[in-house]
RNA sequence: GGUUCAGUAGCUCAGUCGGCAGAGCACACGCCUGAAAAGCGUGGGGUCCGGGGAUCGACGCCCCGCUGAACCA
């Protein structure tokens, strides 16, 4: 019995899935998100609390230290690590949409090739980089921007290195096949979603946020692990690029763009069953209840 | 009280000699199978502070007023 709860960040999905994980003890967590699989990177991840990793069982955290690059198939493997050796129902908590597709829909990523995307992402001639891929493979080359340098090279990479078309490993994104795990949506309005948010990285701050990401240090960050929310700000402003009030209004503006960025990816998959929410969740509750008695 | 400068998209501002109203950001929407909290694309938005005048024609020139800033008293 698998189920997923999906939503933006700042939706409350966390809570929820403990409060349901209360409710069915032995039921188990995975934390489906690329920034809560770093070591040491907790409040700004908004990572579960060791009260609650006590309580609960989770999977997804604290995978790698902050100075590597994680990627999609090491989630993967880990998660069919989990899901083999789990005891209970599994509750998945997603505010990562690939990583749950690629879990859910076994999407199988064709190998790396890390010398030959070193060569395409450094070519000078983007238009010739797309014009070879539309050669190589005018399939995949129709679904990607043809101003997008980063996705092209990983075509063109799979594309010489496999020997193979970039599209011939699998279906593509926008297939939704039928599938056993239900997943839940939580939804707010814009402007609640706002408040929340800022809420959140208030919080955050007064936890001291600027401490932990003053402690890792920007020596010790991966480029993916600096990517992360608030951490990239931060690093910014102990490097003197912003003062501190505007470090956290950056940190708060683009935490909103990126929910709306989750939004947009989940809304696609026509499997997700949505609840609206406004301040009561006591309704969300019910329906993940429901999904882990079916 | 006087002088000067400014007022154009939600914000910050360009706008040449008077000739179809622009950019960046924001916002909305979409795409993307080994970086995904990343990457890429699309487009909706205007009482050009208000009023009057000269002109074939004004965001632009002239006059009056309003608002803000700086300076002088």
């Amino acid at each position: 019995m698998t189920i997923a709860i999906v939503g933006s960040t700042a939706s409350g999905k966390s809570s929820l899935a403990m409060a349901a994980a209360h409710a069915r003890p032995g039921t188990e967590i995975v934390a489906v998100d690329s920034m809560q699989v770093y070591r040491g990177m907790d409040i700004g991840t908004a990572k579960p609390t060791r009260q609650d990793q006590a309580d609960v069982t989770h999977h997804g955290l604290d995978l790698a230290d902050p100075i590597e690059d994680f990627t999609v198939v090491r989630f993967v493997e880990h998660y069919d690590q989990a899901r083999a050796g789990a005891k209970g129902p599994l509750l998945l908590v997603a505010g990562t949409g690939l990583y749950l597709r690629a879990m859910l829909d076994r999407f199988d990523p064709p190998g790396e090739w890390t010398d030959l995307r070193a060569t395409f992402e450094s070519e000078s001639d983007l238009a010739a980089l797309y014009a070879q891929l539309v050669q190589l493979d005018p399939r995949a080359a129709a679904k990607i921007d043809s101003g997008n340098r980063r996705r092209i090279a990983r075509a063109l990479e799979v594309c010489v290195g496999s020997g193979q078309p970039f599209s011939s490993f699998g279906p593509g994104m926008d297939a939704y096949p039928p599938i056993e795990t239900a997943q839940i949506g939580l939804r707010w309005n814009r402007d609640t979603l706002r408040t929340r948010i800022d809420q959140r990285v208030d919080d955050m701050m007064a936890s001291g946020l600027l401490r932990e990401v003053a402690s890792i240090g920007r020596v010790k960050m991966s480029r993916n692990a600096q990517q992360a929310l608030g951490y990239k700000e931060l690093l910014d402003h102990l490097d003197g690029q912003a003062t501190l009030d505007e470090a956290v209004e950056t940190i708060k503006l683009r935490t909103r763009q990126f929910a709306v960025k989750q939004e947009r990816w989940f809304r696609r998959d026509p499997r997700i069953e949505w609840v609206d929410l406004t301040e009561d969740s006591s309704e969300a509750l019910s329906v993940v209840l429901q999904a882990l008695d079916a």
